[in-house]
DNA sequence: GATAATTGTTATGGACCATATCAAATATCG
DNA sequence: CGATATTTGATATGGTCCATAACAATTATC
C-alpha cells in the first residue's frame, strides 16, 4: 500500500482540476465526471440495454411478458414443430434453464409441449390459441408503445442504422 | 387447452411455408427462422452487449478485470476523493452490492478506502499506485485489442455514430 | 439534546446463468 | 440382433448479479 491512510486534504496533486471543488463544504452534491466512461462502448451499450428492457417491461406490464418470454413466443410462432433444444439453443438459453421458462408459459396456457411421435424423447412446442392471441397483443404493444418511443428518441432512419450496427456486432464479433 | 396432445403431423396449416421442411427426416438440423426477432431492437441490443462483454473479458484476461471493475477504476481515477455511495450510485450499483466489489479490488491492492476526516462515516476511495498502473495497462489493452476489434467490424465513423445513439437511449429514455 | 438522516455493512432472497447428472428414448455399430 | 454411445428433457446445484430490509456508527436537524 502506498496510500497514506487517513489522509483527507490529499494535497498530493491538485488533480481536482477545473472548477476545483473544495475539500469540505460540498454543495448539493456536485455530479461526478464520467470521463472516459462515456466513451466506453461496452458501458454505454449496457446502460442502453437496461433502459430498453426496463421500458419493454413497462409496456408489457398488462401482459406480464418479459423480453425473454416474448422472444420465446415469437420464435415458437415462426417455427412451429420444433423441440425445446432447438428453440432454446437459438435463443442462447441452456436447456436446463429453459425448462422452468416453459413451465411458466405452459402453466399460463400460452404454449404447450407435445410429445413427438417421431422421436418420443422430444417435446414439440406449439403456441396455444391463447398464446397466439396474447402474442398478437404483445406485438401491438411493442409496436405502438415500445418501438414508437424508440423512434421518438432516435428517428426511424437512425433506428434502422442502429439495428444494423448492433446486428453486425452480435453476429460478426 | 385447444391443442390436441400427441399430434405430430399437425396438418392444420402448411405454415412451414417456403422450402417446406418435411415432418421427419430432418437434414443436419435446418436452422430456425429468426423472423421478427431480428427486428426487435431489445433482442439485438442484448445479444450485442453480451458479445462485447465477452470480448472485453478475453482482452482483459491477463489483468483479470471485469467490465464493472474497470468502470469502477476509471471512475475513481477521474473522481478522487469521493466516497462509496457516490461512486456506486453513478455507476448504477447499489451500495450493499458495492461492498463486495470494493473488498475484491482492495484485496488486490488496486484501490483503497480511506476514512474521511470530514465525515467519519464515509470512506474516501483512491487508486493505489498499483491500481493506477493496472488501470493504465487496462486502458491500453482496451484500446489496442477491444476497441480496435470494434473498429474492424464497424469502422471508426460508424462506431462514433453507434455510441451517440446508444448514449441517447441511455440518457433520454 | 432528542430525533432524523446518512454511510458502510450484513443478511437475505430473487433472477439469471452454467455444469454435472439422470432416466428414457434413440442412434450407432460390431 | 444386442451392446454401447448419443440425444432429450429434467433435476439438482452453485455462482453471479441485483434488490430490499435492517443495523451500528456517525452526522445533520430542530
Amino acid at each position: 500500500m502506498t496510500v497514506s491512510k487517513t489522509a483527507e486534504k490529499s494535497s498530493e496533486k491538485p488533480a481536482e482540476t477545473a472548477k476545483g471543488r473544495k475539500d469540505a463544504a460540498d454543495g448539493p452534491g456536485e455530479a461526478l465526471q464520467l470521463g472516459e466512461l462515456s466513451e466506453q462502448l461496452g458501458y454505454v451499450l449496457k446502460r442502453a440495454q437496461l433502459k430498453v428492457f426496463e421500458n419493454f417491461l413497462r409496456c408489457m406490464a398488462s401482459l406480464q411478458l418479459t423480453p425473454a418470454q416474448f422472444s420465446v413466443l415469437l420464435l415458437v410462432e415462426k417455427n412451429p414443430g420444433r423441440n425445446q433444444t432447438e428453440i432454446a439453443s437459438t435463443l442462447g438459453i441452456l436447456r436446463p434453464n429453459f425448462v422452468a421458462m416453459l413451465d411458466n408459459l405452459e402453466s399460463r396456457d400460452l404454449c404447450a409441449r407435445i410429445r413427438s411421435t417421431n422421436d418420443r424423447r422430444s417435446h414439440i412446442l406449439v403456441l396455444t390459441d391463447k398464446g397466439k392471441a396474447v402474442l398478437a397483443r404483445a406485438k401491438k404493444l411493442v409496436a405502438t408503445k415500445h418501438e414508437a418511443r424508440l423512434n421518438e428518441v432516435l428517428g426511424p432512419s437512425n433506428r434502422a442504422a442502429l439495428l444494423g450496427m448492433l446486428s453486425k456486432i452480435a453476429n460478426e464479433f
